[in-house]
DNA sequence: TCTGGGGTCCTAGGACCC
DNA sequence: TCTGGGGTCCTAGGACCC
């Protein structure tokens, strides 16, 4: 049996926390330059605005609704996640922590001990994550973790909109509980789309062959299915028929990959701009590989225009620079970013987002860590999967110490023909000031 | 004119998730 | 004026090899 913890309209929830006068007002949290909508109250989503949408679009409900629209602070939404992640951890076995507000818990084998107790453990849950970190949430139950999710989904979908389910199945449900009628209705009554595992194109090649809720898609045929779709939407039939194929992963396997992306709130037109906020995604990527103590073989570096402005001309292009041996410091991958930025880079052109990806991750053996940061790295000898840390741990490991206690971009690294230039590149603050004129103390300061 | 079959590796692109 | 930032997996097709 499988649990999904979900917090309910996550950023909105963690900033109400601590200004309870949003508590009934439609509230938003806007992403990184304040572009688009990225949670939204439920009382947001009842005027309408979508995930995603443009801030720029939803900006007269400001004042014909009350609209009140927050800057992300996704520091403080880490933070609140940790808090709920190990209460509801306190709950079940096993969990896996799958994405910032949602944790799957593992009852394995205490089906019968739990049966009737699912929906108390669900209850009290949630009423321990309300009352120690004052986030709502939503526990679905279900034997497998697609029916997990699905009753996840009916528990939220029941308390927001009254009339969809029945109301004793809002806050805490739990789909194996049911009799087969009554989980029939409610499978018939979840639009095919609501699957995990299902987004919008799958979902419309769905309903055109008739396909069209959560029960046409758990009697289908999911061989059938396969030769038409994929594997992956086989598994989600069966996963709806209650044969578990997705398997709780407690233990997080090392990222494959690492970005640090962006758009920027202003076009960049400059060879210089561009580096200024290539150089600090480096820095911030190269951070993340430390923290999980693997070495890239390569980094990837790319730069766009804005595919919304039509009749700008468009250009976007990446590039993939190899490291001679694969390293987690930052220096050779600043040179290597700089390096590939100047080779794609064209004047003229109005960039409107950018980005580094660190590829073909090794983990970092901790014998072979240069903790004295002479350069005495064993070279990578082809095809052997043995690597050395080409430059010093030592000193990228002060830096990551320093900006972890004060502040991100205490310390930086210059980037290669920029003399350590660390102008941010961002327009964030500008509009957070404007935007928090009724708490001046709620102002991100940044560290110099 | 006609032009095997099977395997691997790599990459690009599509689909999905939050 | 202004349009998120991460990730994952799978598949198809090309290059290359014997």
């Amino acid at each position: 049996m499988f649990a999904l913890v979900d917090g309910n309209n996550f950023y909105v929830s963690c900033e109400r926390v601590f200004r309870p006068e949003l508590a009934t007002r439609p509230v938003i949290v806007l992403s990184n330059n304040d572009g688009c909508a990225i949670a939204r109250s439920n009382e947001a989503k009842a005027l309408g605005i979508k995930m995603g949408q443009p801030w720029f679009e939803c900006r007269d409900m400001e004042r014909q609704h009350g609209l009140i629209a927050l800057s992300a602070n996704f520091a403080l939404y880490g933070d609140m996640s940790d808090r709920m992640m190990s209460i509801a951890g306190q709950y079940a076995p096993r969990q896996e922590v799958y994405s910032i507000d949602e944790s799957f818990l593992s009852f394995d084998g205490m089906d019968r001990l739990y049966h009737g107790g699912l929906l108390a453990t669900g209850r009290a849950l949630r009423t321990k994550v309300l009352q120690w970190t004052g986030l709502p949430t939503c526990v679905g139950f279900g034997p497998t973790k697609t029916l997990a999710k699905l009753a996840n989904h009916i528990a939220k979908t029941a308390e927001r909109k009254p009339g969809s389910y029945p109301v004793e199945y809002a806050q805490v449900f739990c789909l194996a509980c049911l009799d087969p009628m009554q989980r029939a209705t409610a499978l018939a009554a979840t639009d095919v789309g609501e699957v995990w595992g299902v987004g919008s194109r799958i979902g419309a090649k769905l309903k055109a062959r008739g396909i069209k809720t959560a029960h046409d898609l758990a009697r289908a045929d999911a061989k059938a299915l396969r030769r038409e779709f994929s594997v992956q939407l086989e598994r989600t039939v069966l996963e709806l028929q209650g044969t578990s194929c997705i398997n709780l992963e407690d233990v997080p396997p090392p990222k494959q990959q690492i970005a640090c992306t962006r758009s920027f709130g202003k076009p960049a037109l400059s060879l210089t701009e561009l580096l200024e906020a290539i150089t600090e995604f480096t820095a911030r990527a190269a951070e993340k590989l430390r923290r999980q103590t693997s070495g890239a073989s390569s980094i990837t570096v790319f730069i766009r225009t804005s595919p919304f402005r039509k009749d700008d001309r468009q250009y976007s292009r990446a590039v993939t620079v190899p490291l001679v041996c694969p390293t987690s410091s930052t220096q050779p991958l600043l040179q290597a970013a700089g390096a590939g930025l100047r080779s794609i880079y064209l004047e003229g052109y109005k960039y409107a987002g950018a980005g580094v990806m660190l590829n073909d991750l090794v983990l970092e053996s901790t014998e072979q860590l240069d903790l004295f940061g002479a350069e005495s790295a064993t070279p990578m000898h082809p095809g052997t999967q043995t690597k050395g840390s080409c430059h010093s741990t030592h000193l990228m490991s002060a830096i990551d110490h320093l900006n972890t206690r004060y502040g991100r971009g205490t310390v930086v690294l210059g980037s290669a023909g920029l003399g350590g230039a660390s102008r941010s590149w961002s327009m964030k603050r500008e509009r957070l000031t404007r935007q928090y004129t009724t708490d001046w103390t709620q102002i991100p300061v940044a560290v110099a």
